[in-house]
DNA sequence: TCGCATCTGTACGGCGCCGTACACGGGGTG
DNA sequence: CACCCCGTGTACGGCGCCGTACAGATGCGA
């Protein structure tokens, strides 16, 4: 049998690459194909059409920003703050985050991408709260902490504002210290 | 001379509208003429191209969210929580929020546009420090909590997270209440 | 080596959008 | 009332993408 030069996954990948770059109307065949270095001759042996691409794409991500996170997280072990800041770390990689920026834009228009992000999310905040229960004084102090640790870690790349001599990092970091520091006053 | 059905401003605010519901691709020449009831017959004597259109929109986009908004605000007078409170009701309207949003995702991969967000973003973060210099206890924790602020109330529409017994409103709530609280231990 | 399954290149029709050109018509203006 | 002006309708060429059809190449198994 001939050898695929351009398997099913290639395809995928190069979709999310394009849907992180310019959202899900730059998920076009012709173009992933110019970018692979075929033409769009075998895609259509792997997909219906463009839809089911995109579909393969989401389908993707959501394993990568979720069952492939855990498994890997509890694979390396450690305590639950570490097992939590890994899982951070896993799901707002470099070239991750681009596309969980992309997908969340794309949910405020589309249903069924927005069911999807909720089951993501769900499964994130829900690590959220292992690892900062311990500092909570209670449940509804636990759940303002995580909204807004997991805000701050989304909106970072979304907000342009400067912070004076300050850079965003330093920002950031100050706000980590109050988040794991046991309840106020 | 004849009268024009569908002067400038028109053309604007229908390529505003697409613009939130689906990205800067989505602002099309033939769509938003349809949208408009006429042909595109009209729109290249208004502008030079689909470019010169979208220019438009984000240059209105800024100018209705900062001086239309700061103008509005200091003529309303009140207390500085007063007028911040009013700044952030203005800016983040039902109607101008998903522009924001739209635009926001745009930034990531135009410097034009992100170059305009941060003067914006620049304007509405100077405001914020204004509401909350009085409760900080100094200007890290004064920055802290501008950003929280800033994070949650853009983030708040693109997290699909739920929060158990809790609704999302219940939680910005608590978060609120923190952030007004003079500094706390 | 031969057959064959499979991936890829090529070509095609269709569609929708861009930007241009120009004719039309209906209000102002004199 | 006639002129003119300018927004609009219409038509056109061009382009790029979609999805289909099919032929050819390529490497594996018999």
């Amino acid at each position: 049998m001939a050898v695929a030069r351009t398997p099913r996954h290639r395809w995928i990948d190069e979709g999310s690459r394009a849907l992180a770059a310019g959202g899900p109307d730059a998920v076009q065949i012709e173009p992933l194909a110019r970018a692979l270095g075929v033409t769009k001759g075998g895609f259509y042996g792997y997909f219906a059409d463009r839809k089911a691409l995109l579909e393969e794409v989401l389908a993707t991500w959501e394993s990568r920003s979720t069952e492939q996170v855990v498994d890997r997280v509890e694979h390396e072990g450690g305590d639950p703050m570490t097992r939590a800041r890994r899982a951070a770390e896993l799901t707002f990689s470099a070239d991750l985050r681009p596309v969980d920026l992309a997908v969340r834009d794309w949910a405020r228009r589309d249903a069924g991408v927005a069911e999807r992000l909720r089951r993501v999310d769900n499964v994130r905040i829900a690590y959220l709260r292992t690892l900062l229960r311990g500092v909570a004084a209670d449940d509804e102090d636990l759940e303002a902490r995580c909204l807004i640790a997991f805000s701050v870690a989304i909106a970072d790349h979304l907000i342009a504002a400067d912070h004076g001599p300050r850079s965003r990092a330093d920002v950031r970091e100050a706000i980590r210290r109050q988040l794991f520091t046991a309840t106020r006053q």
